[in-house]
DNA sequence: GTGAAAGCGCTAACAT
DNA sequence: ATGTTAGCGCTTTCAC
């Protein structure tokens, strides 16, 4: 393997001055800085990250942390995080948690043993506590509402997107409405059942317990849910549904029982995913891609020891389709 | 921040012997470990990966070149390569390349850099050449058909994924048939479009060159080859879809434009992704998480030195559903 | 403009 | 069982 100092040796110039070309400093006599361009090629040199790694005590790339990628929320995450990083040319290291705790802080260690100089939090079950603690080893950005002071967050108005689902169900003469989301112990979870239920204390709604599921993540825990609540003695009109996917599977399998949707029923999804498309769902659209961008921008900021705004939020869109 | 040597002096011992302490080394009295152990917590030592990774020349690291995340083949795909590096201990970088030639030499820059220590292509534009050259930087597995002798290969049997599709619409009765693919230049266009061309021929079907429609993506690309052909002079009676999304999108709006499916047209697509299940298309079931899975698995057999097959296929399933 | 030399933090061959 | 020592390949002060 070639290094530095083969080139340094047959260029006829010291190593600092082979690290000064490669790196485009100024002060180098455009005839040396020649020769060595030119050994370089004849001997196919490249550099070793590592030793420029250790050498400056970072590694332009940054970790991402998420449940699962195999998710059209986190897909669209990643995308736009991905196009920010190559901007900025991070490399993005994607870590698939599972929501396990211990593989999460697994990942947080790779912040400590500085293999990456930045996390995004897509989604985490860690207490604020903890990630406080981990700030002290990089910077932090999160995704989600983080009831933390010391990490900067962006997300999408999740409450806003809640009063825009019910405000829409009310218009449309609904009372009986139920709530369904993802993963209750995330953040985004968190302020979406917390926005729903403060809406349903505002306008005294009629309320059941079991119109609330939580942890649906997939078109068959749609079904499910669909033949769940035509079991229940007194069923909810409408569903808030988290997520276009589970909305879609609730939507198919209430049809197929017979339902008419959105005469007996109607279904508000969220994140304006293709298969809402298809399913003429109305659903709310959300702006992850966006939010990827600016969490890659906000760590960048924070690299460069600018200041940037705790919370960064992003406005969401109801889009009517059919199944209100 | 406190290194190897602190600890070292601290405990009273070499800096060997607390690398052999960090690396499970035998050979070290359990009272010299014990106090190594305690002065690592004490001093809140991290070791740094960097320095590791320069030492032992190698990362931990593998990167996955692909053309996009958000796309739910790539999702997928990603999700099993994922969990397998999880079980081996290494970390996943993800790359998108949008299919740009320049993009994925970068890439593959960074295995000469040494930053990573093998690459997963799930699909890469890259000649047969330029990749065979790659392979001497590191060891590189693809996940699509590659025409090279150096690289490892795993993929689904596309051929026989086309010869299900087309074989199960000639059963009934369909003689025009039509092809719609992603990426033309893609190991995975290639053989399918291959595939296809070779049963046409065999067949003798009538065939007319606008029922054949490529680097098509999107559901919003399958309502624009909907009005396409219905704006054609002569149509075919069937299609057989590279994707699910773009097949539902074909499906929508022709039905929305008054076109029977299956009763006048049929479609088939492939992946069975959720939207398939909505849509009730007809598709192929392919295990692309296990494709990911079984890239790992020879990625870390090549880092082992150990033999391995050249090419790994994986067998379809026809999913019979409403469209056909 | 250029080079010598001292790190960056860890591993591993070798000696004891 | 433990320590000495020489790297790994690059960056960066500092002196000239």
């Amino acid at each position: 393997m070639t290094n530095i100092t083969d080139i340094a040796k047959k260029a006829g110039v010291s190593r600092t001055t082979v690290s000064r070309v490669l790196n485009n400093h100024p002060y180098v006599k455009p005839e040396k800085r020649d020769v060595v361009l030119q050994t370089i090629e004849d001997l196919n040199y490249v550099p070793n990250l590592n030793a420029i790694n250790l050498s400056r005590g970072r590694t332009n790339i940054i970790g991402v942390i998420i449940p699962r990628i195999n998710h059209p929320y986190f897909s669209s995450l990643i995308e736009g995080i991905g196009e920010q990083c190559h901007k900025y040319d991070y490399s993005l290291l994607v870590y698939q948690s599972h929501n396990n705790l211990s593989r999460e802080l697994l990942f947080f260690d790779m912040l400590k043993n500085k293999q990456i100089d930045g996390i995004i939090i897509g989604s985490c079950t860690l207490q604020a506590t903890a990630l406080n603690e981990m700030s002290h080893f990089g910077n932090i950005v999160s995704c989600e509402y983080s009831d933390t002071s010391s990490i900067a967050q962006v997300f999408v108005k999740h409450e806003e997107g809640i009063h825009m689902a019910v405000d829409h169900l009310r218009d449309r003469g609904h009372q009986k409405i139920g709530l369904c989301i993802g993963n209750s112990r995330s953040g985004v979870g968190m302020s979406r059942k917390k926005a729903f239920f403060d809406l349903q204390n505002k306008h005294r709604f009629i309320w059941r317990d079991d119109w609330y599921y939580k942890d649906q993540y997939t078109i068959e825990d749609g079904f499910q849910i669909a033949r769940n609540m035509l079991g229940q003695q007194e069923r909810p009109t409408a569903l808030v549904v988290g997520s276009d996917q589970v909305a879609a599977g609730i939507l198919y399998e209430l049809r197929e029982q017979g339902v008419s949707v959105p005469g007996e029923f109607a279904i508000v999804g969220f994140d304006n995913q293709p298969i809402s498309k298809i399913a003429e769902l109305t659903t709310i659209y959300q702006p992850v891609q966006k939010v990827g961008n600016i969490a890659v921008d906000l760590l960048q900021k924070l690299a460069l020891q600018k200041d940037v705004p705790h919370v960064t939020q992003l406005d969401l869109q109801l889009i009517k389709r059919n199944t209100t």
